[in-house]
DNA sequence: TATGAATGAGAATTCATTCAT
DNA sequence: GATGAATGAATTCTCATTCAT
């Protein structure tokens, strides 16, 4: 059971992750100041401190828990689910992350710029159900000749595709709207997979 | 003809140039201070308001310039050469852009987070022979039935994914290096086109 | 008998004593902080203030233990010789305080910055050795005319020069090494007694 | 001829050493913030950045520069008196520096806790006088079997004396008064010389 | 006694921008 | 056009001290 003070305890961390989080999307994190961030959470300025090393340690610890929330929770939608082959299920999979970032734009923003494939591979590390997504589509090439490298270099190739495209066209809106660029771009996808 | 006052002019802007690119490429943008600009480029504080706005507007023009530089030379080196078809023309411009950026690694690092397709935009309106790669991929599908706008969904997406793909590899070494990654990319590509 | 508690009492006193004094001789007293202080003593914050008031607070008690004990550890050794003058007597015992000192060049370096006459005074009120050492010094001069505060004086004198040559030769290697100096150190006190 | 913008210059950098110097002795240099500083100066707190690096970094230019000037005012004020011979010389060089420094106590106090050898060998690199001092002492020993490195230490144990005597007496006022502590002070001197 | 989270004043430092020369 | 000293608001970060548990 937790004690009155670690309860306490863990609401000032909570409220600085979240004040941060809306600041970096309000204003960018270029423009956010640790006494913006202090202020919004209600909490002294050396409270910050006690749990982030600076800006930056927020900025990756928030990065790594939106994007690996955003991949669970769309494996556990597609996972209700029954498709056909493959390649349905991967794209509706792709077609629940970019909407959701159409509703989360700010997210999107704020996640896109400082993504990393190592926050991919942590995550798998972390969570099983992210690493089955990957297992499930390894299993898919398990009868070509396809080395075990490049299917994960394949994988990465979807990602960072579908991540750079939404980036885009959500959040600049270029070259087109995200509804435009889906059919383009889950035309894509089916191509190459 | 151009007065010694004039030259001198054109020298110091020059020199703030590159020195706001080396600065930029070698501690990035952020650490990167007027200062420390004005002092490479041996040249006062008050002079750099002279040419520029603040940090943000050295950055926007250093990237159109150097951007539009790399396309035009791939264009130019592509041009050099004759290819069987599309395809193989295709890959030996991403090709040359790939080794070029290999060398230039951090411009590839300077230019990619800050690159939009307005740039492209903007660098297709300015050099002839920018347009002309466009109409060209513009030109092999018009026998097909896919409408003009897709056309240029299709080409950014390629372009997003060798610039998204590059960068990863390249600067991050994610998720292998990038004569790896080229294997899987080209495959990729050439089932994209 | 001491109870557990008590045991456990002075154990924690001791070890805020010894972290703060390897704090001290490491980093310095103004680089040291009360929270390196506890961390290192393995204590908590708040415990620190129960045995002392400050930082300063701690480093006068070990300024006042260590020369104690260094002053007591030089008479100790001197009393189990024998010598056939004063002359050689003083100087023994000098010989014992430097080289202790250049074993310890960092206590030499904390105690000599912060030492000051009273702290001797304090010593002498509480050890009866030291008290007698300066009685001896005293004695040698009952046949001169010369009067009992000019024989402090002198002492003073003798002291002071010790630690300041000392200092200056251990701790910074100015003007020279300690074992060049202590020849024409030696030479002028033999001149000086 | 120095320009009006040079002239500011030169006011500002010496308001600031003024200041520093003021507040150091006043309050001493724990105590004194930057802030505190530019405040006195009056001149905005960039502005100190502009001349020195930090706090110690004003510290160690005043102390060079305070010590180096009552050295060159003692030997100036010894060369318009003659004297019977050297020791008679070299005692009245002392007491002047002693009663200087009996006048400027807080300076005594600054200078003292901060002086090493190196400062003396800088000061006797930049100015003639200073180092015509040294060559005189050294002078006075050339007839004996004494070697030239060993008068420069004799040298340095008397100027560690003088300074470290002083400062106990005047500072402390331990183990007595400078007049009081002079006449042993004095005398030793005379038996080392 | 002992703990350690929380505080918030205060210290150091940076830096874009101005403006008199 | 060019200079560069001066500004001072803004920002980061530290740390002694308190106090509820």
């Amino acid at each position: 059971m937790l004690t009155k003070a670690e309860i306490n305890k863990i609401k000032k961390e909570n409220s600085l992750y979240s004040a941060a989080y809306d600041l970096f999307t309000e204003k960018g994190i270029n423009d956010t100041a640790i006494n913006d961030i202090v202020k919004r959470a209600g909490v002294a300025k050396g409270t910050f401190y006690l749990y982030f090393k600076d800006k930056y340690d927020v900025l990756d610890k928030i990065i790594l828990n939106k994007s690996t929330k955003v991949l669970r929770d769309g494996i556990k939608a597609t996972k209700t689910k029954t498709f056909e082959n493959f390649s349905q299920e991967l794209l509706y999979f792709i077609d629940y992350i970019i909407n959701f970032f159409e509703e989360e734009k700010l997210m999107l923003k704020l996640i896109h710029k400082n993504l990393s494939w190592a926050v991919y591979k942590k995550a798998r590390k972390d969570y099983k159900e992210i690493d089955d997504l990957y297992l499930m589509f390894e299993n898919e090439y398990k009868d070509t000749d396809m080395k075990k490298e490049d299917i994960e270099k394949l994988l990465f190739i979807i990602v960072d595709l579908v991540g750079s495209v939404s980036y885009s066209s959500i959040v600049l809106n270029e070259p087109a709207s995200i509804d435009e660029m889906k059919v383009v771009l889950f035309d894509t996808i089916r191509k190459i997979i």
